[in-house]
RNA sequence: AGAGUUGACCAGGCAAUCGCUGGCUCUUUUGAGCGAGAGGAAAGUCCGGGCUCCACAGGACAGGGUGAUCGGUAACGCCGACCGGCCGCGAGGUCCGGGAAAGUGCAACAGAAAGCAAACCGCCGCGCACCAUUCGAGCCCCCGUCGUUAUGAGUGGGCGCGGUAAGGGUGAAACGGUGCGGUAAGAGCGCACCAGCAGCGGUGGCGACAUCGUUGGCUAGGCAAACCCCACCUGGAGCAAAGCCAAGCAGCAACCAGAGGCGGUCCGUCUCGUGACGAGUUGCGGGUAGGCUGCACGAGGCGGCGAGCAAUCGCCGUCCUAGAGAAAUGAUUGCCACCGCGCCAGCGCGGCACAAAACCCGGCUUAUCGGUCAACUCUGGGG
RNA sequence: CGGGGCGUAGCGCAAUCUGGCUAGCGCGUCUGCAUGGGGUGCAGAAGGUUGCAGGUUCAAAUCCUGUCGCCCCGA
């Protein structure tokens, strides 16, 4: 049975994690996303959040957080494998999860490719 | 029935599945089970306190804050009651409300004048005899002269001196109001009533204050959210405080004998003890970015009884109820509530606020869909 | 957690300390003149709830209180 837990292995943690994905930058966005990831030497994908105040409220900001944590715990098996990946909100949206659900996929597949080209 | 005032309270409910963060138990690698898991404002960070570290003999002055009275409290700039001004027919609301008969200062424009009073126009008296006009023969006496353009008198204007503040007009504001007397004209100049002030006394109240009597003087302007005066309060920093453990690195410079430290300053006080090291302080540089404590039993919640108008307090019983560090409550459903819309009248669709702890607590302020309850007021109708 | 600053015309700034004077200046905008047209030039005009709400005062952009938004600094 396909485990859809979500723990602290599944997280970026660290200042130098997060670094680590702002230098590589490889990024993909769409009118609800924007993605930045980077290769780890892990069998799964980890993820980070940047949710910034301008988002909105204290209210606004965890509720982004939540829905798109829960989107990354139920796809964490279709998505490719070995990436670290920082989401953040595209300015202006609102959060929907049916919409974050849609675009994670799509977003970290396209990550994926960039990150396989500027490899070779 | 309608309109309103004040206060208290709720913040959708019950389940299912997949997940998240602490706690306990089992397993002792994965994990499993049980139970707990955001608010009335958790917010803004505007006040107050607890707690921790630093400083501290004491005093004075600065600086900051508060401002009727009495009470409550750990404390407050908060709360309650009460007093006073203002608003409302009323229930009530609101102002916070010390001092301008200590001093300095400010008031544009207009106006004569903007502050201890003064006097522009005006009114009144006296003087001059310059102008106009009316009357029409003269003067204390004598002599002379003048002769209707003289002289004198009256009226009006003018000039000068003085009295006055009733009236005029400006302004946000002009030194009580009305009436009678009084006067050359006037004026608290005198009197009566009213408004208002100060002193003294009586009564009620702990008090602010209210009220009554009496005496005095007739009026004392506004702004202290201008400086200021008075009374009271007031060390600094903050849980990234602070303490312990582990790991790791590299030190350098300046200050030190009459000098240094001591809240913003001063009085004063403290430390060191003759010259260098160390310590210490300051500055620059280097290392670490791990863990534990603080950290949730507290001015605590609920219920009852009692004291008090109330805020609040006392006693008894009972309960333990969030605690992270890339940061925990979400997703998908079902049923039932509430609101709106539509129609085939019990179905469909949509909506369901403001907003989330980060050391803790007491307040204040601000945001908020909708609903419940209680007390009271006014108006209309009926009995 | 602590501290500081700023909100005035479409834009950038004065006047705020010390209350009163027409809320002013530059760029921009609009209209007219000159040109075949445009730029330039000349002449003229419009444009402001002084972030918002209360209060003090005769009078508030200015003083006081609350509130909203933005920016910066330190730990």
């Amino acid at each position: 049975m396909t485990s859809f837990r979500f723990t602290k292995e599944l997280r970026l943690r660290s200042q130098a994690d997060f670094d680590r994905v702002y230098a590589a930058d490889h990024f993909a966005a769409d009118g609800v996303l924007v993605i930045r990831g980077v290769a780890n030497e892990l069998d799964h994908c980890r993820l980070g959040l940047s949710v910034s105040r301008k988002v909105g409220n204290a209210v606004v900001r965890n509720r982004w957080k939540r829905l798109i944590r829960e989107a990354f715990r139920l796809a964490q098996h279709d998505l490719p494998p070995g990436l670290d990946l920082v989401i953040r909100p595209k300015a202006g949206a609102v959060p929907n999860f049916d919409a974050i659900r849609r675009s994670l996929p799509q977003l970290a597949a396209r990550v994926a490719k960039k990150v396989r080209q500027n490899r070779n």
